[in-house]
DNA sequence: GTGTATTGTTATTCAAACGAACTATATCAG
DNA sequence: CTGATATAGTTCGTTTGAATAACAATACAC
């Protein structure tokens, strides 16, 4: 039950029904391809002469192709139709502090190249690589370079303003307030999008995945890597807050004795459960050390010490003290989800990152902990899910920028 | 930007456009009564021919009437319309330990009658009264009793399911899974819709106060009384959650070494900063005890000890003990709204409850430690706006949650 | 080949926005 | 008092598009 808007509101044109059953019917042929006219009708409770107009103008704009025929039992055979994915490419970048990557994808996510490489120091810097290897990507791969280019999805390690495409500001990379999305489209040539990493990974599952709404009307992205992200999707829509800052779970105070935070202040979730404090409670145990770690976060890596995958392969080959240290963060990470939990109360919890790897290892104290402090006290009402492969889910969400306003609900009312 | 969902969508008729037209009409009309349809074809940037038989159905369905003629500066002059509200009443109640209350209501949420009567102990004994209070509401004050009658809304101080209409859990009042809503509407024999407190009062403020909404996308309502709850409103609906759950601000640990709270942990933020703690406070800066407060939340009230109100009288007339309490209290709030605007980042955020009086003394305090805990750091970037009459907007909230379907958004795409 | 089931198209009807012309009613200038 | 002008509201023809039914196309069973 949505209130409307009486500033914003939108009016109902004699076109509007067509274009919100086009809508529909391109969803439906995304999800359920191939499928036939006749399936989509029985799908939709309409008549199949319905669906012959929204069809006819979905394969003259080229969105769907008619792919053959298939089997039936008697009677004549179903044309198929399918989603057109062949000449519409995308490029996603995925920016972090270090390493970056950037690959060509069709619009429907699939890779088909991916290259990485160093991160430049400035925005300027960046600017220039992406438009050199943008270029150069178009031309191996693509016939008709820039042409058969949707867009191009840019995954950026902090806040963005999405209304102006600015980046506010990205911590490790000490970039603050820039003009990003214009830079970029000016030196590439290409329509740009450009997202926070944990909104893109909330993009992806929410777009290019069906399973991620499939029994549950909203659920949360949480990434743990060097830092933590959230990102929320509610009834199909993202949530970005009134100033773009929506979902900063990473920085609520969980423990006021706690490790010291990049933010300044002590014990917040993310100082918690971060890799560098995951490698450091590793040392800690390993080397013996006192039994209260004083953990201090963000400081330059021990000589030595190991990485946080060195430290996810020690745990799964059964060091003990890798096992400790995992457990130990896993607790952290359950107490941040029931934050979530009672805040958001979705119904269900992507945790993707290095150490969800070791997802056998973390699952029990993951569990418990994020029981002993939700509400309901049971924590198999909400789904948590893993997923390793948080560099994919980045790069997905960068293509799923650009392509999901084609596949949107038409905003009427 | 939402996504369509393959199993729920609604697919567009061809009575749709006018079905949505009718229904921006009727709160165009609602928002800026008495307005003419010349008016409000240029609000809505068509021609005057369209409205016409727009508002000749909303006449024709009583939704709205022709309320005589307006002066203009030269030419015909116009018809001005008027939203309804005569001979269409709503009951509101609104149910708390110890007392409760009950209202009759018009639709536009002008209360014209108001009683309250102690909290019965069962929720067998609360439809008993229900049903004699009301009837007993209807006959003196309404012509047709039962028929010009919209509804029964019932605001719970504890979780509901509002799919289902049942009350979850109330802590206080000790009532766990009971179906109220059908007891009611088979005692009564008026169509009942139930809600929690808190999103009742974040329904009042969103359909019933145009201002909510003016300059802002998201908003929250915390009420601060003897609980803490938060009712959240994103782009004009309200957030539920996927088991009913969301807005538990209220039990976010802030404190590991806080008071106990009834949820059996400690330093919840509900803990720190519900009146009972309030008065702990007050008690002990005022017969100096123990610099380090051993505050036990819930515990039978001291004998002698003064109630909240009467904290917050003695605060404004400037005793320093009262003042001190108010002040650490005010700090305490500001650190959970601080949580709020970091997770959910609203435009705007309503403090209601009975400390909200002292709001002169609580503002400083209340900005300080939230713009200390927020990640933009900048308090002025949330508005946060007191509300006093917690209790008003309760039961405006039950009226919202009967008329709110007649003026909500036609669900398509 | 004939009967039947299934798919897809076409033509007709009905609902509603769109646009222009029309009526009604006011003020103002002379 | 009359005509010009401005504003409000209605009516009617046009266009768009869903709803329905009839029809053509194509398969299989016998």
């Amino acid at each position: 039950m949505r209130k409307i808007n009486t500033r914003t509101f939108r009016l109902a044109t004699r076109s509007t029904p067509r274009d919100v059953n086009r809508r529909i019917v391109l969803n439906l042929i995304r999800e359920y391809q191939p499928i036939s006219r006749a399936e989509l009708a029985r799908r939709m409770k309409v008549r199949r002469g319905t669906l012959t107009p929204l069809v006819r103008e979905l394969v003259e704009s080229g969105s769907i192709f008619e792919k053959g025929t298939a089997a039936t039992a008697r009677g004549r055979r179903p044309t198929m139709l399918c989603v057109r994915t062949r000449g519409r490419y995308v490029i996603a970048a995925d920016i972090r502090w270090g390493k970056s990557a950037i690959a060509l994808s069709d619009v429907a996510g699939r890779m088909l190249a991916h290259e990485s490489f160093e991160t430049p120091l400035t925005p300027e810097a960046l600017v220039d690589v992406l438009g050199m290897r943008v270029s150069k990507l178009l031309q191996t791969h693509v016939p008709h370079g820039k042409e058969s280019c949707q867009g191009l999805g840019l995954v950026l390690p902090g806040m963005v303003d999405r209304t102006n495409g600015h980046l506010i500001y990205a911590p490790r990379l000490g970039w603050r307030d820039i003009d990003l999305r214009t830079m970029v489209a000016q030196r590439v040539g290409i329509k740009t999008y450009i997202e926070s990493a944990p909104i893109a990974c909330a993009f992806a599952r929410l777009w290019l995945e069906p399973e991620a709404t499939r029994s549950v009307n909203s659920f949360a992205y949480v990434s743990v890597s060097e830092g933590v992200g959230v990102g929320l999707a509610l009834n199909g829509e993202i949530l970005r807050g009134e100033h773009h800052t929506a979902g900063e779970f990473g920085h609520v105070p969980l423990d006021s004795s706690g490790p010291e935070c990049v933010c300044g202040r002590r014990g917040c979730w993310e100082a918690l459960v971060c890799n560098s404090t995951t490698v450091e409670r590793y040392v800690a145990a390993a080397t013996g050390s006192a039994a209260r770690l004083d953990l201090r976060v963000r400081r330059a890596r021990r000589p030595g010490a190991p990485d946080i995958e060195e430290v996810v392969r020690r745990a799964r080959s059964g060091e003990l003290a890798a096992v400790r240290a995992l457990t130990e963060t896993a607790a952290e990470i359950g107490r941040g989800l029931a934050l979530i939990v009672n805040t958001f109360n979705p119904g269900r919890i992507y945790v993707g990152g290095e150490i969800t790897e070791a997802w056998e290892l973390l699952e029990r104290p993951l569990r418990e902990a994020m029981g002993n402090n939700t509400i309901s006290g049971n924590p198999d009402l909400t789904h948590v899910v893993p997923d390793g492969s948080l560099q994919h889910y980045r790069l997905l969400g960068a293509v799923a920028l650009v392509t999901a306003p084609t596949y949107a609900a038409l905003a009427v009312g």
